[in-house]
DNA sequence: CGGCTTTGACCCGCGC
DNA sequence: GCGCGGGTCAAAGCCG
């Protein structure tokens, strides 16, 4: 085992001896000058080095938050996508366990939408050429998510990773909350708005409906791209599809469980059950899920021992 | 100073 | 035509 991880050991064992230097360099400073000012500057490089590191690091966290902020929302889209085909697929079929789950909250009005066509506009607004009835044919895309959120917050706003301009809020009829209207704030090459409300009878359950499709990645996704070979370098582990493939299984099971375990839950009026718990939770089991792999950490290990390999050798 | 929220006004479809 | 209810506008104000 030893001889295998060897490249492991020693650079774990470097970093150990760098933090440990670290801790007590004033004290060594004050025993034995020679060797201390010679190893100093070992000391030093290997700070700088640790430095650098911690900072690659946490750029990486930001981007691995990043892209799981980005998989919660692509997993509220396809959930989503998936109430609506099986509603459309089985409309007379009672749910499986119909008690625990949303009641019917896209089976039979979302089609009386669709009928209204946009067919022979009268030529209303006519001075407008460029304005074309090109886009809003028949797919106006609605897409609902479900958000879990504490009841007391009533800024309504969000955060699914986009930007939001408010726009308007109008009481409604059979909800006592108020429904939120935003537009996507890369207005107007991003016609995209979203209706955000109370759920009528949770108040920790947010209904975002969400129209129209975005045309530009997460405004915090952008990149600097001066880091971007490391990147590079991890993403071309060659175990990395393997890798995404059996965790991404993994990962829509537990979140299926844990999304039923929680309306289960919300029966027993916890209100403390909000988005960054949720999100910290996915991370655990996300987190676990990989650990658990052993082609994950075959290739964390590769990854890691060639990084530290090169930095080495730089 | 620019972007965002607030909030009443306004518009428009629909039923009576 | 008129009231009603949902969707949008835009002026005013707030905030970093
Ligand atoms: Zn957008």
């Amino acid at each position: 085992m030893n001889s295998s991880s060897s490249v492991d050991a020693l650079d774990l064992n470097a970093s150990a001896r760098s933090l440990q230097l670290e801790t007590t360099t004033p004290k060594d400073t004050n025993g034995s000058n020679l060797v201390v000012f010679g190893r100093k500057l070992s000391v030093k490089e290997e700070t700088d080095a640790l430095v650098d590191e911690l900072n690659r690091v946490n750029e990486e966290n930001k981007k691995l938050t990043q892209m799981l902020t980005a998989m919660c929302e692509s997993y509220n889209a396809l959930q989503s996508q998936l109430v609506d085909l099986r509603s459309k697929n089985k409309p007379e079929k009672f749910e499986l366990i119909p008690t625990k789950k949303r009641k019917s909250e896209s089976n039979g009005d979302d089609d009386n939408k669709k009928n209204i066509v946009g067919n022979s506009e009268s030529s209303s607004t006519d001075e407008e050429s460029c304005k074309k009835p090109r886009e809003e044919i028949i797919k106006a895309k609605v897409s609902r998510a479900y958000v879990r959120t504490d009841a007391s917050d009533t800024s309504l706003v969000v955060k699914d990773g986009y930007q939001w301009r408010k726009y308007g809020q109008k009481v409604t009829r059979d909800n006592p909350s108020p429904r939120a209207y935003f537009k996507c704030s890369f207005a107007p090459s991003c016609p995209v708005k979203k209706k955000v409300q109370r759920s009528v009878d949770d108040q920790c359950v947010v209904v975002a409906t969400y129209e129209g499709e975005h045309n530009h990645l997460l405004p915090s996704q952008m990149e600097a791209t001066s880091g971007s070979s490391r990147c590079v370098s991890l993403s071309s582990v060659p175990a990395s599809s393997a890798l995404v493939k059996s965790a991404g299984s993994t990962i829509t099971l537990d979140l299926t469980k844990s999304k039923s375990g929680d309306d289960e839950a919300r029966n027993h009026s916890k209100p403390k059950i909000e988005s960054p718990e949720i999100k910290q939770y996915l991370v655990e089991h996300m987190a676990s899920s990989l650990t658990k792999d052993p082609n994950f950490t075959m290739a964390l290990a590769a990854a890691i021992s060639g990084r530290l390999y090169s930095t080495n050798s730089k």
